[in-house]
DNA sequence: CTTATAGTTGACTGATTTGCTCAGGATTAG
DNA sequence: CTAATCCTGAGCAAATCAGTCAACTATAAG
């Protein structure tokens, strides 16, 4: 698993499909002009989602994308994994001159944590993950005022 | 916050370190040898480590790396943080034909769902790691097996 | 003191990935 | 029809990844 802008664009991306989830199919010209990625590149990441099953397109004026299945079936995990490529594992395979055999755990411990960190992951779906106190908070904060926000907020920690 | 083969790179050497820690400095060599990773990349990596603070190198014959603070003061995301450059955030910058601003709010969303993989990674050390039963049961299974040493620790036996 | 070990640093390089442009289709609402 | 929108593919510049090479410094061992 692997976490990089690519996966973010995929996320917020799906995150804004969620949201808009009654109000028709978004357009990837929307998510173009807000999130400031090119429409091309949104194109080549919601061709991978599609492939996935994720999101279905809507042709045509009017059109758009939104959620193939209901925002509960969709993880992050899922997003992530469906535009990012799985990467290889360059295991050390267990070499003689692996001193003891001492020294190789590490990957079975990278193993062990790996396989938390896509748990934690792959149980955040959209429908629970918009439905948080906080992340409410936000949306409705959004929906109420045309106010402009998203100042530059410290953004140590973006995962990207 | 990125996670890559070369986070994964880090933080699979840490462990190396974590799990040597009273058997003496643990040279780049052997850590190359065993993960399959080469010598001067690892030297790249480390250098980024020690710079945080989070390794301390011993010089000359018999030294290595040794961690700079007990395993319980070492998260993972300190780790994967101090290799991984952040990344730049390319915010949408409020422009106002983002639509009633109702849609911009991906970008906190995503903000939200950052620092809680953030908080999650942040809150595995690697002593905790360690001393996790699944963990330890690695750890065990592969310190009865196979002896064979190498002249490496057989010198460093007679030192000490 | 001499030497071998091992960290430290920096310049450079090829491969891959990222993010994007351009250029065209295909499909459907009005 | 026409315009909006998805869809597809070729191609490309920049960044990052992963590694090589080459020198240097500090230190323990003999």
């Amino acid at each position: 698993m692997r976490l990089s802008t690519k996966g973010r664009y995929a996320v917020t991306a799906m995150m804004d499909l969620a949201v808009h989830q009654d109000t028709g199919p978004v357009t990837l010209a929307d998510i173009s002009r807000c999130q400031g990625i090119s429409l091309s590149y949104l194109e080549q990441l919601f061709a991978k989602l599609r492939r996935q099953g994720l999101v279905k397109g809507v042709r045509g004026p009017g059109g758009g994308y939104r959620l193939a299945k209901p925002p509960r079936d969709i993880s992050v995990a899922d997003i992530i994994l469906a535009v990012d490529e799985k990467v290889d594992t360059t295991l050390c395979e267990g070499q003689e001159n692996c001193q003891g055999g001492k020294r190789c755990l590490t990957h079975e411990l990278w193993n062990n944590l790996s396989q938390q960190i896509y748990d934690y992951l792959a149980q955040i779906n959209l429908e629970e993950f918009l439905s948080r106190p906080s992340v409410r908070e936000v949306i409705e904060r959004q929906g109420e005022g045309g106010q402009h926000r998203h100042e530059h907020e410290v953004r140590r920690f973006t995962l990207a």
